[in-house]
RNA sequence: GCCAGCGUAGCUCAGCAGGUAGAGCUACUGAUUUGUAAUCAGUGGGUCGGGGGUUCGAGUCCCUCCGCUGGCUCCA
C-alpha cells in the first residue's frame, strides 16, 4: 500500500461521478462530500500483494498515522482512497477491506480522533491547503508482513463467527406420542437407536476421533468410480465411466422426483459479482468460504449453492398469490465451497460438488409448512431409492418451535423414528426451522444429506414479492430444500453403507438400478461364444460379456469383486435347454428362463431411471482405469 | 488454515547400518478351452511425490514445496 500524508490547514472533497468500480455501499459508509479544518489527510492506494496480509498492512498504516497525529498534535484524520499513488493496484475488494479496517482501527485505537473517510470508487474533486512544515508531507510504501501470524480470520463471515458462540438445547422427540418432548437428549433410551445416539454425540460434543481413513475412499477407487485429480485444486474429483453413470442416474432420479412434484427446472450462472450488494450481505450470512476469480478488474465468486441464481430470477418474476406455492429447481453442476484443506474428506466433503437445490415460495406459514412436509416425504422416498438409512435432526428457533408444535410432531411421525431436536434461543441464521437427514458412516461419523429449511430473511434481502388478493405486494416465505443432499455425498453414503455390510461379513452391492454392470455373461469355454452373444441381445439392461482368455473361475471371481448382481454362466447344459444359470449376490444359483429373469429385473427397476452400459460390452475390450 | 503421520512400478507393498531398487497382482506374449471367488510359463515396467542441501556416494539424513490421511475446525 502507498500512502501520502499531508498536514493540511483545511481539506474538502465532493464526489463528481462514478468510476467502473463504484460501489453504492461506499457512499453510505463515507458520504459524498466532506470538509475539515486542520487535519492529517492520508491519501492511500492498496496494491497487489496487500491481500496477503490485510491486517498487517492496515496495522502498519494505522501505526504510522497515529504516530504522526501525536507528533503534530492533531485530532482530525481523513482517510482518502487515491488510486493515482500506484500503478499496481489491488482488487477493489481488497482496497475497500483495507480502508474499512484502517478506518475502524484508527477510531478504536484512539477515541479522541475524528476520522473522516472518502468513498472508494468515485471521481472526487478536492481542495487542500498544505501547511508546508518539515513534517507536513510524507510518503510511504507499506508492505504486508509474512510469517507467523497470518490473517486467518480475514474472510470469516458473520455466520461462521456466530456459529462459534452458538448455544443449543438438545431434546429428542419420538413419533406417535403427542408432544413427546423427552427432556434433555442425554436421558433418552438410545438402546434401539444406536445411530441416533451417535448423531447426538457427534453434534453435541463436537469431538470426533478415528485412527483410520473412511472406507469409502478405498472403495471409490477400487470400484473405478471416482478418484482424486492431482491436476486440480484439492476436493475436485475425476469421475470414471462407472462412477459417472451412477452419478448421472442418481441425478436423474432426484430431478425426476422434484419435477414430478412441481419443481420448475432452471439453470443459473455459476459465478456472481462479489460486490453485488445483495449477494454480498447474503455471503455474510452463510458459513462458507468462496472461490474468487478475476475478470478484468472485477471479482466474482463461484456459487456455493443455486440460491442466488434462483433469488435473482424470483426477484424478476411476476408472482400472484394464485401462483403460490411456486418452486424453482436446479441441479447444480457445480456448487463450490473453498473448504479449509484439512476439512476435505473423500466424497464426504469436497470443494466442488453437485446438489439438487429447490426453492419454494409460499404465501404464508400454513402453506410453507404444507410444502415442507411434502418435501420431507420426497426426501424419505429418495433415501429409500438409494437404500440409505438415516437419522433425523430438526433445528428450530424456540419461538417457532413453541408456536408450531403440531407441525414438528407431524414431521417426526412422518419420518417414523425418534428425532434429535436442537433448540436455539435466538435466530443466528437465515432460517427458523431446518430438518436434516443424517447418515452415520462406518466410522460413526455423521454427514448431512437431505435438508429442508424455512428461510425468513432472503425474500426481503432479494426483494422477492408476490401480489396478494387485495393487490398489495407481500414478501413470501421461502423454503430451501436439497431433497437428496449432494449427489457426491449420496455416493459416499452408499459406499460407506457397503463397507459396513462387508464388515459384518455380508456381500456388498449397489441398489440394482445403480449397478454399473447389472448382468455379466460368462461362457464355460470359447465354444459358447455365439450362445453368449445371442443371450446378450435379448437382455435390454446393462449387460456385458466376459470374453477374455482366462479361466471361468477367475471370471466369476472378478464379477463378484465388481459386485455384479447377476452372473450368467453359459455352457453345454444351458446351450442345450435354453435356460440360464443365474448366480446372485445372496449366493444362490438358479436355473431360469430368460423371460423369468427379465420379469424379476423389471420389478426391481420400476420407478427408477435407466441408462446404458458406459463401457465396451466385451470385457476384453475394456481398459483399466485403476490398477 | 494449524498440528501430526504418510508419499517407492498401473495397483498393493517390501527395502531405512547411507553403497546405486525388489515381490505379488496388472499389462504384454505363448501354452491351455476350462462348470460357479485366482490355470501355467515367459517378457516388459521405476528421474523412489517435486525442488534444493549434506556426503566420494541419498529411496534412506536435512530444508522446502505439493498431495493424501487423521485431529482441530467446518459442512451438502
Amino acid at each position: 500500500m502507498r500512502i501520502l500524508l499531508i498536514h493540511a490547514n483545511s481539506f474538502s472533497f465532493h464526489v463528481t461521478g462514478e468510476t467502473s468500480v463504484a460501489l453504492p455501499a461506499e457512499l453510505d459508509k463515507a458520504g459524498s462530500e466532506g470538509n475539515v479544518d486542520e487535519a492529517l489527510v492520508a491519501f492511500m492506494a492498496a496494491e497487489k500483494g496487500d491481500d496477503k496480509n490485510i491486517a498487517s498492512v492496515a496495522d502498519q498504516v494505522v501505526q504510522e498515522i497515529l504516530r504522526l497525529t501525536s507528533q503534530l498534535g492533531t485530532q482530525n484524520v481523513v482517510v482518502y482512497p487515491y488510486a493515482h499513488l500506484s500503478s499496481l493496484l489491488s482488487s477493489p475488494r481488497v482496497a475497500v477491506k483495507l480502508l474499512d479496517e484502517i478506518y475502524s482501527c484508527l477510531k478504536s485505537k484512539n477515541e479522541l480522533l475524528v476520522v473522516m473517510r472518502a468513498p472508494f470508487g468515485y471521481y472526487k474533486a478536492f481542495e487542500i491547503s498544505c501547511k508546508g512544515h518539515p513534517l507536513s508531507e510524507l510518503a510511504k510504501t507499506i508492505t504486508p508482513t509474512t510469517g507467523a501470524e497470518k490473517e486467518g480470520a480475514e474472510e470469516e463471515s458473520e455466520a461462521i463467527k456466530a456459529e462459534k458462540s452458538l448455544e443449543s438445547e438438545w431434546v429428542i422427540m419420538a413419533p406417535g406420542e403427542k408432544s413427546a418432548y423427552y427432556g434433555p437428549a442425554e436421558d433418552f433410551p438410545f438402546k434401539k437407536r444406536p445411530n441416533l445416539k451417535k448423531l447426538f454425540k457427534y453434534e453435541e460434543s463436537g469431538t470426533r476421533t478415528s485412527d483410520q481413513p473412511p472406507p469409502h475412499i478405498e472403495l471409490m477407487r477400487r470400484m473405478e468410480l471416482v478418484d482424486y485429480e492431482p491436476g486440480s485444486d484439492p476436493g475436485n474429483f475425476r469421475w470414471y465411466p462407472k462412477g459417472q453413470l451412477i452419478k448421472r442416474l442418481a441425478e436423474t432420479y432426484v430431478s425426476n422426483l422434484i419435477t414430478q412434484y412441481g419443481g420448475m427446472q432452471v439453470e443459473t450462472p455459476i459465478m456472481y459479482d462479489y460486490q453485488h450488494p445483495k449477494l454480498h450481505s447474503y455471503l455474510q450470512r452463510f458459513p462458507a468460504r468462496q472461490y474468487v476469480l478475476l475478470s478484468d478488474e472485477k471479482e466474482y465468486f463461484l456459487r456455493f449453492a443455486a440460491c442466488f441464481g434462483q433469488y435473482l430470477i424470483q426477484h424478476d418474476m411476476q408472482i400472484s398469490h394464485n401462483h403460490l406455492p411456486s418452486k424453482l429447481y436446479e441441479l447444480t453442476h457445480y456448487s463450490f465451497r473453498r473448504e479449509q484443506s484439512g476439512e476435505l474428506a473423500g466424497l464426504k466433503r469436497l470443494r466442488t460438488f453437485t446438489m439438487p437445490d429447490l426453492h419454494t415460495l409460499a404465501k404464508d406459514v400454513e402453506q410453507a409448512k404444507e410444502e415442507f412436509v411434502r418435501q420431507v416425504d420426497l426426501a424419505i422416498q429418495c433415501m429409500e431409492g438409494f437404500g440409505l438409512d438415516f437419522e433425523v435432526a430438526i433445528r428450530l428457533v424456540k419461538d417457532f418451535a413453541d408456536g408450531n408444535k403440531a407441525f414438528v410432531e407431524d414431521l417426526v411421525s412422518r419420518c417414523g423414528r425418534p428425532a434429535l431436536i436442537e433448540l436455539w434461543e435466538e435466530r443466528f441464521f437465515y432460517f427458523v426451522a431446518k430438518l436434516e437427514f443424517n447418515f452415520i458412516d462406518a466410522l460413526d461419523k455423521a454427514a448431512c444429506l437431505s435438508t429442508v429449511q424455512i428461510d425468513v430473511e432472503n425474500p426481503q434481502r432479494f426483494d422477492i414479492t408476490y401480489v396478494d388478493d387485495k393487490g398489495n405486494k407481500q414478501y413470501p416465505l421461502l423454503l430451501h430444500a436439497s431433497i437428496s443432499g449432494s449427489i457426491d455425498r449420496v455416493l459416499y453414503a452408499m459406499l460407506e453403507a457397503q463397507a459396513l455390510r462387508m464388515k459384518k461379513g455380508k456381500k456388498a452391492q449397489f441398489p440394482f438400478w445403480l449397478a454399473p454392470v447389472q448382468l455379466r455373461i460368462i461362457p464355460v469355454s470359447e465354444k459358447f461364444d455365439q450362445n453368449c452373444k445371442d443371450v446378450f441381445t435379448k437382455i435390454p439392461y446393462r449387460i456385458d460379456y466376459d470374453d477374455r482368455d482366462i479361466s471361468m473361475g477367475r471370471k466369476i471371481r472378478e464379477a463378484e469383486k465388481e459386485w455384479v448382481p447377476y452372473i450368467l454362466v453359459l455352457g453345454a447344459k444351458e446351450a442345450a435347454d435354453g435356460h440360464l444359470s443365474v448366480r446372485t449376490r445372496d449366493g444362490a444359483q438358479r436355473k431360469m428362463a430368460i423371460s423369468e429373469l427379465l420379469a424379476e429385473i423389471e420389478s426391481r427397476m420400476t420407478g427408477k431411471p435407466f441408462l446404458d452400459l458406459p463401457l465396451p460390452k466385451y470385457v476384453s475390450r475394456r481398459p483399466i482405469f485403476i490398477g
